[in-house]
DNA sequence: AATGAATGAGCATTCATTCAT
DNA sequence: GATGAATGAATGCTCATTCAT
């Protein structure tokens, strides 16, 4: 049962997914993969399993993206920038893997613990936007909203690089700019919304 | 008759959607809707036709629900403000209307055509955002970029609201701050620096 | 849904079961019957639900061999003598019904309430023995015991005959001599075994 | 070792069956046997194999059980009654035994050579009863008829025993009484009647 | 236009058996 | 001999779609 074929399996699923959605027949993935239709039960015992372990393995291997090698020192924002870059470049470098994220997000294949191991797996990705919250709209609300703001401008700015892949770094930079405009204090001091004031405290 | 029953079916078809992803069984919409599974091929020849038809449908009703009534003049900001407190009442109205539209979304299954006549759908909504581009991040990037980001907050915003709808006014305040942060010029003149620059490069 | 179908279904099951056994395909059946693999389950909708189905049909098919027309009046022995032939020449008419009884019997398929069903439906075939409880060795035990005592010579007659149907009436008149020797007073005073005195109390 | 390991199968074999019928896997049985799921193809080449194997062996056990130690010298019924008690003892101390040759039994698995293996292995125990039939039912029946009535009435008391285990005494009394009155003369001479004078037509 | 049974291709999963180590 | 992963045919069941009524 050679780790190997794991993940021949887990990326073939990614292929396979992407393709053709979450009604990827098992078959597919298992062929596609070089391997028996039989044999992926021997790694994974129902295609949920699989599918778990896929959202994993792409928040893994989505994390290890971002901190690794390790953000050099210097100012918040110019860290996060940094992992802003690398997030949006492992999207790039290969959009199936974003785009099955989303689906099996999106779907009610996943168990409690597997989206709590991902949320732990992002952790090291999202603290780099994280403190900015005490200064921002998201200072009262709960982390998890800033986390999932910064996650959907993450895909919406890959999608918008997958469209055209030459303007990268365009795309990236106005990207993190946006966000970092989201989750930042504006500074405007005529925002007199009710939230802007709480924010500001 | 026909009309209603066409109504009641995509009606349905949200519900079951939104229960079992776009797995759910043409029999059990029909059902859902009071009609006899055979009948719902009258209304749609085949269950994209009835998805892409849904999709627009929802679209539609998202639009009507932002501008309809008419937003009374104002500064523009104030305008996109009760934009954005309209849309995301809607997803709090009803959240499964808004999963459905992103799992079709995120399907194969639309067509050209209905994407764009979604796009169009909702230019009266988008354009409350899309006035803003001039002068932020996004001053020189695709249109559809800014917008996708709109709608991305929205949808993160919505699910926010869905998971405590007693701070429907808290998260929604804090969502319309992150985004017209997001989309604005920040009074920040250091802002006004690096990345912007790059992009016009 | 007709009801000829079912019935069809049914046979075809009676038929299938009795050449491979529990095992035998769903298709294999539908095949037999004349109707298109998906169909079955319109009818069953699981395997399980179509051997509780069969297992009734059969048993009631057997009672109402054994009972109709009705048995005319006389002394006990031989109106139960009459149920006897009746019994196996029902089994020798068509063995795999009573194959099929016994294979589905033996099975972890059967509901409580199936097999309940099944029990009442052959009170009135086993009355025409159970009478005869007070007197012989299983005065004292469950009546289920003499019941199950019965049908089992009954099974071992049928399988006997099956052997060899010309010996039909041979086999049939000693299978109920010894039945009725099993469940009678035996009459000999020399039996002097706990039980028996018990018995002829 | 073989012989350990062959003995282990065969039991956990037994074990597996009873529960989950014929349809049990052999790699359960290997696994519940402590033994891989390869291992058990080196014992027997095919699971019908197995089933033939297993088969004997447990014939063989109850042969065993009921005529070691030998049965004392005595009157036929007395030793009859002896034996009698043995087998349902053996059917009482594991009731998975006797279930696992009765699924055996009714399936097609048995070869003719396993099924007469089975008989003569019997043989000793069968011919306690045997000796009777000259003077009763069976007296012009295949001797296999009287073999199969009473192995019937065997399995039939040794059920009653299993959902009554207390009850045991009782039970095999009362199942003794019925057997030896179902195939020996009784005392009742209106029983010489018609039946047995019609099979010896 | 409505109904709902019939269809059959498609799918996840199981399991006896094989075979490289 | 022992192991246990690999295999792929087989199976129960689902579901979009068709069609006779």
């Amino acid at each position: 049962m050679s780790d190997q074929r794991r993940t021949a399996l887990l990326e073939a699923a990614t292929r396979a997914i992407a393709r053709d959605g979450l009604a990827a027949p098992t078959a597919s993935i298992a062929t596609e993969a070089g391997v028996s239709a039989g044999s992926l039960f021997n790694y994974f015992p129902t295609k949920t399993t699989l599918l778990n372990a896929l959202y994993l393995h792409l928040k893994r291997d989505l994390a290890a993206a971002v901190v690794e090698p390790p953000i050099p020192p210097g100012p918040l924002r110019e860290r996060a920038r940094e992992g802003w870059r690398r997030w949006i470049r492992w999207g790039a470098a290969d959009p199936d893997k974003q785009r099955v994220l989303m689906l099996i997000e999106a779907s009610h294949e996943l168990t409690a613990q597997t989206r709590e191991d991902g949320i732990e797996a992002m952790q090291g990705a999202d603290s780099l936007f994280a403190e900015a919250q005490p200064a921002g709209p998201f200072a009262d609300q709960p982390l998890e909203f800033l986390v999932a703001t910064v996650a959907a401008m993450a895909a919406t700015t890959m999608e918008a690089v997958a469209h055209e892949p030459a303007e990268f770094e365009s795309r990236s930079n106005a990207g993190f700019t946006a966000t970092w405009g989201a989750i930042g204090t504006s500074g405007r001091p005529s925002d007199t919304g009710t939230d802007e004031r709480r924010n500001q405290s």
